[in-house]
DNA sequence: GTGGTCTAGACCACC
DNA sequence: GTGGTCTAGACCACA
């Protein structure tokens, strides 16, 4: 996992936590990597680690067993959903559409971009 | 004018500032609002203001006539493309395709959006 | 038997233990649960109701044949009352009321509780 | 302000904010001292305090202006009520009263405790 | 000046 | 082993 720089590391290390979730990668009461370890493995500070991990558990998509680790809570996935897909429509989406005409980017290249991108993403399993 | 606050002030008054010239309302050569009367309006530090001024003028996109004020600059709606346009397709873009897919808003969705946010920019209101 | 999540689960049972002790269910020199069942029936490691236990043991509330088990203290009840009043009435007691104020919630209101919990408690259960 | 060893610190500091709120000390919109600041009044470092303001940010109990610092949210006093009433009376209450009832800590004691609390805290000034 | 992020390292309680 | 808290100190962007 590369990280951009212009973005804090732990939501980008949180944003990939509900990516597994969403691609169904991690399962519902699956425990996550613990805090240490998923530090060891990203090359970074395990505080940060635990930030993403406080921010994701706020939000009802990670649980903790005390003395145990954390685990993807079974709403994860609606959660996720809930609370992303609102934000992304209502603020992000409109910004790009924006842009997208201001810069007169024909629609077609947009949905070529988009199969193109759906092609890279496997497939999620049906839970 | 309100803004998001996940964004620097400065950038987003950078921004409009293109958008403005892209949408054909500030001419080439226009004189555009003061650092203080911007500031003003915006309910925003002058210093805020001046800092986007800066940025756009190292970037071509406005030129200082000292004692006079800012104005828009010729090649300014080349320079916003070449350089934005760059930026959106091969590093914002990607992300937000790969939302729109795990997010499941389907194609058809986004063209909708598409249509009628090219209505609302298309018609320059006439002042 | 479910667990507040802010407190450490072995203060918990601890604080059960008490309980049946003070409420009369558990007389002294009685056995109580062996550290393996009560794991099993609080969904709990044995090693966290150890610790339950030797906490209790250290305060004379249980005591421990070799072999055999854990069996209420004769002391138990006297013990648990000299040590937790003075806790509960110094250190708890002068946050929660301060609470109560800031709140707004009227006497009225703790006194009708205050009621209704002593009428649940009072009626110890034949088994 | 002292602090209590079992909670920690950063909660001890939000608490204290909701009570200058709860109190009328701090009206809405009025600006709270500086992370920096209120870490070397309270002798603490900066980062805990920050995570106070940010647990407390995140409940709408104080709203940040970039690059200018913290303020008391116009909410702020509902927001805390609506949340901490709650917790309080569903949650720490009952453990209370079923304490009071089995410690046989009679109903005078209480209400004599709570007359002296509520003078004790000055009336708040009514906005 | 303000907040925001990150690191390194420590210590603790809990399971 | 797990998380949780705190410190000290650094660096950055922003106003």
């Amino acid at each position: 996992m590369e990280f951009r720089d212009h973005q804090a590391i732990y939501v980008q290390i949180a944003d990939y936590v509900c990516e597994q979730v969403l691609l169904g990668q991690w399962p519902a009461d699956e425990k996550i990597p613990s805090v240490r370890d998923l530090g060891v493995l990203l090359q970074v500070n395990p505080n940060t680690v635990m930030r993403s991990y406080e921010w994701l558990q706020q939000r009802d998509v990670i649980y903790n067993k005390r003395g145990i680790g954390f685990f993807v809570s079974p709403q994860a996935r609606a959660h996720i959903l809930e609370y992303r897909r609102e934000v992304f429509l209502e603020q992000e989406l409109p910004v790009v559409l924006r842009n997208l005409i201001l810069y007169d980017i024909p629609l077609e290249e947009l949905t070529r971009r988009y199969d193109a991108c759906r092609r890279d993403l496997s497939p999620p399993p049906q839970p």
